[in-house]
Parts: structure tokens; C-alpha cells; sequence
DNA sequence: GAATAAATGTAATTTAGCAACATAATTTGA
DNA sequence: TCAAATTATGTTGCTAAATTACATTTATTC
């Protein structure tokens, strides 16, 4: 139990004037951290020494010990857990709870992901004449990420986030075409319908999407991704991260896999575009 | 950035007495915690003014403001460094890096956002008559993320990866259009000058980009984004993924400002999306 | 309502941290 | 290579912070 945790718990145990200090401690912790026991004494009114028997009383071996405790506690914050946000909520807290619910899906990624799905699909990269990314919604912003990140390498790719066109390609894809599907629910008929036709076409169909999923079922290969409860008004928006670091992950290793030989054009590429950018140098310059 | 990691990083930096205290405290970093300067000045056979002095280098303000930052270090648990991604590495440890490094980009950003600067953007939306993102290359996929999130309000929303069709729009915009402009570095060219446009325009610019970039010195707000030197032939890929979280809860604090009376709009919207959907107890019953 | 126990405050003591100064080591320029 | 300047480190003594011991107040019990 951390020292905040045990102070909320304890609260009733502590004397008159003890609990003067507790309630100023848990007002703002943070300030706690940077005030002496003089400070903390006058701002709780009462003496120096109860600060201190407060200190003891939580299990600290003085006041100093208590601030290192304090601040531990604090680091510690609420670790990874999806919290939800509502109407109370500041921006800080907001930017907290969604960093934290990322991370906490991050977390569920990393242990659930089938590295040998990642390795197959790696591998159909590798041998497929063309790359296809389709996904609809918020999904194909994902998509449209992961066709950026392949337009790096020689293979063609391409990225729909038309139905009609979406259907056309699949309808056209050749065998050893890849064509990754992304959705986040795995449930929006459309898309499952263009995966049947590809699928059909005897190409290899990749799903990034729901584990047991319609569209799950259509995909010879499913990368898949935990979907927690969308018990929310506001959009599943971890989710779609693990998607984009599964994504990072495919291209980091398809680079790898590809050689050497590919590093210098990947060079190529970065000496190209350096010609659209500023030059760090020229920061100053600027009027 | 914690404690632990800036000694890390600037072990370098340190002079020869400084660096012998810095690998006293690495060795066992609990344990400093319960150390006096002196008892830490002698094991490390310095002085205890050099032990101050290695404080004040870290950024403290002193010895016991050291060990505060120490202890909120230490609890913060495993921190997530970039490691660099290499040809030996397999499957497994490249989603480990990928993800970690993905954490300490989430960490950064979660320490170092402006949540004033926030604020103003998000009061901005609310007074936008129109709303618009931009970006290019692989800041286009945020740019285009962040459109879709925003097509669930009633504020107009548009969203270009196509530099002429940018810079029309930049024309255009009038007092009060809020547009936003994503990158990564904030040094492309063409994104620059379209930000200039819409300056000049009178409108609100704002910049989710690196601070100090030319392109933040075109915005009125700037939403600076931590970028981790770029040493790697891999995309910068953890940048992006802050980029999104902080559209995450800029979307996040818009829909809380609205007022309740979204509310009722999201639940249509979601109640309208559902048709496209297949229903979840439909899984049995598919072919 | 006195006696006792508990809580709180006062004053003195101790200790830790730090600034100012002194000295040593290193770098720089001729 | 050596002197000057700069930087790094150590010594001393002061200040402030934390703690202990003791006194006083406040609550509790019979």
C-alpha cells in the first residue's frame, strides 16, 4: 500500500490535529513535497512536533522519510488502468486518463500478440507482387498510415478507404497479393464483404482486427487486437494505437528481413526529401 | 524526462568526482534514498559539497530536492527507453522496443504537454465557425485521423494531404477558422508557407509540432511534441503515436465543453453506425 | 470533579545541508 | 613548455531544519 493510499485509509484513526495535517497534505501532495516541517506545521496550525508524530504515525521514520514515501506514492499514480473520462475531469486529468488507458492497452498488446501471425504475414510481404491496405472509419487512418510506411520499399501499395474502389481491388487481386484489413470491431459488413471478395481471389487476406470477429473469419491470417469494452461515449481511441505499433512493428521487421540493400535506398529516400525541409541550422535565419 | 533517465543521458556531461557520485546512486538507487549527503559523499570518496553540486547538475535544487525526484524516478517503475531497433533482433524483442519506446514517447508527452496552450485550442474549436487539419507524409494519417473524430460534430471539418488544395484553404480561411497543422518536424517547406497563408488569412493557426521548429513560429499555439533525435534509418514512429494521444484529448475536452447536449448527437451517431455492423451474437451464425 | 491518560505545544538539542572561501587540477594560449 | 586563466574539488563554519525531552493543555473515566 502506498503512503497516500494508507493516508485516505487511516484517516479516521489519526487525532484531532493530525488529521489538520492530513487534510492539507491530501489538498495538494505535490506542494507537500517541496514544504519543510515548519511550513506544513503552520499551514496545518498546530506545532512542529505533531507534524512530526503524524509522520510516525503512518509508518515513516520521520518527516523526511515521509516526503520520499509521499513522492513515491505520487510517481506511482494510477498505473496503466482504463479509467473513463467525465464531465468533472480537467485537461490535465484528461490527457492523464487517455495516456494511461494507451498505455495500458499497449500493455495488453504486448503480452496477446501472436509473434508467429506477425512472422507469416511478415513473410507474405515479402513474396507479394502488391500490398493493399483497406479500413473504413477511424480504421483507415491506420490504414492510410501503414500505406505511408510501406511506400518506402519497392513493393506497389496501395490504400482505399472506398468501398467501390476497396471492392474493384479486391476483386482484382491476384494470388500472393496481400491485402490487409483493418477494423476495429471486425463487425462493419462492408468491409467483411470486400475481404470475401478477396479472399475469393485466392489472394492472402490479412485481418488487424478483433480476434473472433466476422471479418476475423474471412482472414487466412488475424493479426489480432484486444478490444476492450466500449462502455464509452467517446471513441475507442487505444485501441487504434496498438494498431499502429502492431503496424510500426510489421514494417520494422519487414525492413530487417529485406537486407541490407534496402538500407541505401532507404537513405535515397531520406536524402530526397531533406530538400523539402529546413535545415536545422537555419532556425535562426527564419524572419 | 525522470531523474534516472537525465543521469543516464548526461553521465557524460559530469565532471570525474560528479560522475563518481552518479555511479553510486545508479549502483543502488534505492538504497541512496536512505542515505545522508555524507554517508553518499563518502562511499563515493567525495566531498559533500560535490555531492550538492552533482544535485544542482541533475536540476535539483538541492540534496533533498534530489532524492524527491529520485524516489518519484524510482516508483515511476521500468523506464521505457528507446532502444534501437537491429538486425539481430527477432519478432518478439522488435514489438518489445516498439512498444517501449512507444511508452517513453507517451511519458515525455504526459510530462511536458502545455496544458494551458490546450486549453486555447480547445476554446478555439468551440468559437471555430470552420476547422480544418493539415499534414503531410506520415502527419497526414493524424491529420486525417483527427478529421474523422471531428465529422461526429456539428463544426465543419476539413482535412487535406494535398498541398494546393492547402494552400486554397489557407486563402480562404477566415477570422476564427481554427486550422490546425501537424508535423513531425516542423521544417517541411510546403507546410510552412501554407501556415504563413493561413496567418495571413487572420485565422487561428495552431501547430502540433516540434517547438522551436519554423513551423511553430508560423502558429498562435503551439502543441510542441517531444522529437527524440532521429538517429535511426526507421521512421519516427513513437512521435506520431503522441501526436494522436494529443488529439485524443483535445477531442476529449472539445466534446466535454459542448455541454451534455452532444451527448444525445454521439448516441445518434453511434445508434446510425450500428446498422453498418454486424451484431455481436451474429458471430454463430455466419458461414 | 478530581485523577489519569492522551494529545498537543514549547524549548533545547542535534543534525543535515549549504554557502563562502581556499586550494588543487586542468585547460588554454603564447 | 610554462604561466595565466579557468574549472573542479575540498575545508570550514554557518544556518535552518528535524527531532528529542519536557511542560502544558485537553479529554476521559470513575
Amino acid at each position: 500500500m502506498t503512503l497516500l493510499e494508507k493516508l485516505q485509509a487511516e484517516l479516521t484513526r489519526l487525532s484531532k490535529s493530525e488529521r489538520k495535517v492530513a487534510e492539507v497534505v491530501l489538498a495538494e501532495p505535490q506542494a507537500t513535497l517541496h514544504k519543510s516541517i515548519a511550513s506544513l506545521a503552520q499551514q496545518a496550525a498546530v506545532s512542529e512536533p505533531t507534524v512530526n508524530r503524524f509522520c510516525h504515525s503512518l509508518g515513516a521514520k520521520g518527516y523526511p522519510d515521509f516526503k520520499l514515501q509521499l513522492a513515491q506514492s505520487l510517481a506511482q499514480g494510477t498505473p496503466f488502468v482504463n479509467r473513463h473520462v467525465d464531465q468533472s475531469d480537467t485537461t490535465q486529468s484528461i490527457v492523464e486518463k487517455i495516456i494511461e488507458s494507451t498505455m495500458a492497452s499497449l500493455n495488453v498488446t504486448r503480452r496477446s500478440l501472436d509473434i508467429a501471425a506477425m512472422d507469416r504475414t511478415v513473410e507474405a510481404f515479402l513474396q507479394a507482387p502488391r500490398i493493399s491496405f483497406f479500413g473504413l472509419g477511424a480504421s483507415a487512418s491506420v490504414a492510410h498510415d501503414a500505406h505511408n510506411k510501406f511506400l518506402r520499399f519497392d513493393t506497389p501499395v496501395q490504400f482505399s478507404d472506398d468501398t467501390l474502389m476497396q471492392k474493384m481491388a479486391a476483386i482484382n487481386a491476384k494470388p500472393d497479393d496481400v491485402l490487409v484489413f483493418i477494423s476495429h470491431t471486425g463487425r462493419t459488413k462492408v468491409l467483411c464483404e470486400v475481404a470475401a471478395l478477396a479472399r475469393e481471389s485466392g489472394a492472402t487476406v490479412v485481418g488487424i482486427t478483433a480476434a473472433d470477429s466476422p471479418l476475423a473469419q474471412e482472414c487466412a491470417t488475424v493479426l489480432a487486437t484486444h478490444v476492450p469494452e466500449d462502455t464509452d461515449l467517446y471513441m475507442p481511441m487505444a485501441s487504434r494505437i496498438a494498431q499502429l505499433v502492431l503496424i510500426d512493428a510489421l514494417v520494422t521487421s519487414f525492413t530487417l528481413k529485406k537486407g541490407p540493400e534496402i538500407h541505401e535506398k532507404l537513405r535515397l529516400i531520406k536524402e530526397t526529401l531533406r530538400d523539402s525541409r529546413y535545415e536545422k541550422k537555419d532556425i535562426r535565419d527564419l524572419p
